[in-house]
DNA sequence: CGAACTGCATTTTTT
DNA sequence: ATGCAGTTCG
């Protein structure tokens, strides 16, 4: 089957035809999995419940699609949201076809909205290479719409308008197709304008932020026929994973691309929907059928992850929220292990009780690996954190700050978007000022000024302006030697691989020089973060096709091959599971969050409840909830209620455990209890003896937190090792013995 | 121009 | 408690 319009594919392999009729990837499939896989003409909704084998039915079913011979590769349009899933599924057709994936169009919704965009971009005003921004650039151009407009941000945060443009493209709406009415009490009913007047800077930029991927599309499948048709008929098969997540422009962009054959095949889970904050709409999955006329739908509810009392206990729970579609998920396992609900004094109990069940599941055999302590909001890893770091539990925190949103990583990446593309004013910005080239406010307006006037990017705003007297002499002769750099740069760039250009321009414009005469903690890393680009450019032959990559596809992979415990917010666990699963701060106002309840009354408690839901059917064997009596807030003491939810789980699946048990002070009553958690804390207790006790000590031992990087010292669990970094109080060690591990500073000396 | 200061908000996150 | 952003001072 040849390819008439997209000229970027390889040579087309002959389609593959089934080497041997036999359908071995269709055993160990149950019958719903197979009805599922073997559906693959006609609209179909997979309602697939946590843990039933959704990501087998999703890659088997494609696999099965090719091994039939129905399609080629390209003719199949595979989307998820997460890179991680769109590598998992190519991984796993990959193998399942024994075929390299070349040129399949299996990747997140955003790349390959971006893919087809490339191809057009004229037809939406942009030219090929445009740059795609991040919420970093996007919030920058909203604060110098608002700056323009006099707006004073502290009544309208930028981050707010952003929100309600980001909204408005979740569903479709290009500015004037937002009626009137709408955004009319923000911001005095400018933000529709200021709308307007962002999406024509980002053309005047040649730039598209992540929604606009999305929506360009549409406007290109609605203003060509013929490029929509070609699409139609090119694909063939079009799927898309997790569903119960899209917003309306994903619904849209996948409704025209598979409106050609209509064998859309749509996998999801209405109880896992917890991202309508950002967009996603459950109606797409809910009205699925009034969508897709005809629809198949079908429900996997076996599920093979979790024992008896766990799922049940889940089930139990989901059952408060109204509107779901309803599935009954059943399984083969055992009974297992009751979930057990425990009840804390404070926070810090909670983490040290935590702590000490994970060293004993530890000592019992089993792997840090299979632990996780899953937290509603981010803030929450920090005590566990630390108890940890006490205990020398090795722990990975999940969802910090990616790669490449790290400062010295958008710095050089500014520097080649600049090279790439003359007009990313962003870029420009960004970087004329880093390293310190005494270019500051007065002159950026200057420029700004200029580039408004003449109608041209900063660039070459410059170019004009170093010819003029207007700026001092010294400015001048800056921005002169600056732009002669980057046109030297630039014309390097058609001769030099792009990792050796971005060497050489790092060099050259001082910034790494920058990092390297700081003496901050932080600058060794922001080396090797550096080092770590020009590593990663060593792939690409051309800057473009990085710079794609780093926006859409980079992601920090810092793995070690230690065995760790995870640290994370129930939002990054959905799809993932563990053994055991932690599940702390169950306590109204942190589960359900204040705010939920606040922001979108009825909708957002049943979200939150989804959200639990998702948490317990995270854990295969066992599953802990706690909830504190009290808790510090911002700094300040609250005391608590236990969650809601903790009263929604069925009674003939939990196990209520008294902590103070574990301490065979129970006799000890109500007082006692207080008493008996202050004297097992640890030196961060807030009982005053306590305190007291470990600041003289401290003192007496000398050991103040003043450790530097390469100094020497000597810790009593794990012996000598040298300091690596230092984060406040905790340090990360190289010991000579026990490996690298992040420790706190008052149980290290120096030698 | 850059460094220190003050006020203020502070769920969840991908691309 | 803490960080970040915007403002003020040298």
């Amino acid at each position: 089957m040849s390819d008439p319009f997209d000229l970027t594919e390889p040579t087309p392999p002959t389609p593959i035809a089934p080497a041997t009729p036999a359908v071995a990837h269709l055993d160990n499939l149950n019958d719903t999995q197979l009805e599922a896989v073997e559906a693959i003409d006609g609209p179909v909704l997979v309602l697939a419940g946590a843990g039933t084998g959704k990501t087998r039915v999703l890659t088997t079913r494609l696999a099965h699609i090719l091994l039939q011979g129905k399609a080629s590769p390209w003719e199949i349009l595979a989307v998820t949201f997460t890179n991680r899933a769109a590598r998992q599924m190519q991984n796993r057709v990959s193998s399942l076809t024994h075929r390299p994936v070349d040129g399949w169009w299996i990747g997140t919704f955003h790349s390959v909205a971006a893919r087809i965009l490339r191809s057009h971009a004229e037809e939406v005003g942009l030219r090929p290479n445009f740059t795609i921004l991040d919420t970093d650039d996007q919030l920058r151009l909203i604060k110098q719409h608002l700056e323009a407009r006099h707006i004073d941000p502290k009544k309208w945060p930028a981050r707010r308008i952003l929100g309600v443009i980001e909204r408005w493209k979740d569903r479709g709406l290009t500015p004037d197709r937002v009626s009137a009415a709408e955004g009319a009490d923000v911001v005095e009913g400018q933000v529709l304008e200021i709308y307007g007047e962002y999406q024509e800077r980002l053309r005047t930029l040649n730039a598209a932020d992540f929604g606009d991927l999305l929506l360009h599309c549409l406007t290109l499948f609605q203003t060509d026929p013929g490029i929509l048709k070609s699409y139609q008929t090119k694909f063939r098969y079009v799927m898309v994973d997790e569903y119960q997540d899209t917003n309306v422009a994903q619904y849209l962009w996948m409704r025209f691309l598979g409106g050609g054959y209509k064998n859309v095949c749509c996998v999801g889970d209405d109880d896992q929907s917890i991202y309508s904050w950002r967009g996603a709409e459950v109606g797409n999955i809910l009205r699925f059928e009034d969508n897709f006329p005809g629809a198949k739908i079908v429900r996997l509810e076996q599920n093979y992850r979790s024992t008896l009392h766990i799922l049940a206990a889940a089930s139990g729970l989901i059952s408060y929220n109204e509107g779901r579609l309803g599935k009954t998920l059943w399984t083969d396992l055992n009974d297992g292990e009751l979930v057990k609900v425990r009840g804390v004094w404070d926070g810090e109990e909670e983490a040290r009780v935590t702590g000490e069940d994970i060293e004993a599941y530890q000592t019992k055999g089993q792997s840090l690996n299979e632990m996780a302590v899953l937290v509603r909001a981010g803030f929450q890893t920090r005590e566990f954190e630390e108890r940890l770091i006490t205990l020398g539990v090795p722990y990975r925190v999940v969802g910090g700050p990616r790669y490449y949103e790290r400062r010295e990583v958008r710095d050089a990446v500014a520097y080649l978007r600049v090279i790439s593309q003359p007009a990313d004013d962003l870029a420009f910005e960004r970087i004329v000022n880093v390293p310190k080239r005494g270019l500051g406010q007065a002159t950026l307006q200057t420029i700004h000024q200029l580039g408004r006037a003449e109608q041209v990017s900063l660039v070459e705003a410059v170019r004009s302006l170093v010819e003029t007297d207007e700026l001092k002499p010294k400015q001048k002769s800056t921005l002169a030697g600056l732009v002669e750099d980057f046109d030297r740069w630039r014309d390097l760039s058609s001769s030099m691989p792009p990792s050796e250009l971005a060497g050489l321009m790092l060099d050259e414009s001082d910034y790494t020089g920058m990092w390297k005469r700081d003496k901050s903690i932080e600058a060794p890393g922001r080396l090797d973060n550096l080092k770590e680009l020009i590593v990663a450019l060593e792939d690409f032959e051309t800057l473009t096709e990085f710079l794609e990559h780093v926006s859409l596809v980079m992601e920090n992979d810092a793995s070690s091959s230690e065995e760790k415990v995870t640290l994370m917010t129930l939002h990054s666990a959905k799809g993932l599971e563990f053994k055991t699963v932690f599940l702390p701060g169950w306590e109204e106002g942190l589960f359900p969050h204040q705010r939920s309840l606040e922001d979108t009354g009825g909708g957002g408690l049943e979200e939150e409840r989804r959200l639990a839901y998702v948490g317990l059917t995270r854990a295969r064997q066992r599953a802990i909830v706690s909830y504190a009596a009290n808790r510090r807030v911002y700094g300040k003491w609250q005391s608590a209620i236990p969650s809601r939810f903790v009263g929604e789980l069925p009674n003939d699946h939990i196990e209520e455990v008294n902590s103070m048990d574990t301490f065979g002070s129970g006799q000890w009553g109500g007082a006692g209890r207080l008493r008996e958690t202050k004297r097992f804390g640890n030196s961060r207790s807030t009982a005053p003896l306590i305190e007291d006790i470990n600041w003289e000590t401290q003192s007496l031992a000398g050991t103040a937190s003043s450790f530097t990087i390469g100094q020497r010292i000597f810790h009593q669990k794990f012996g000598y090792g040298v300091v690596r970094a230092t984060d406040g109080n905790k340090l990360e060690i190289a010991f000579e013995k026990a490996g690298t591990k992040k420790v706190i500073d008052s149980f290290v000396e120096a030698v």
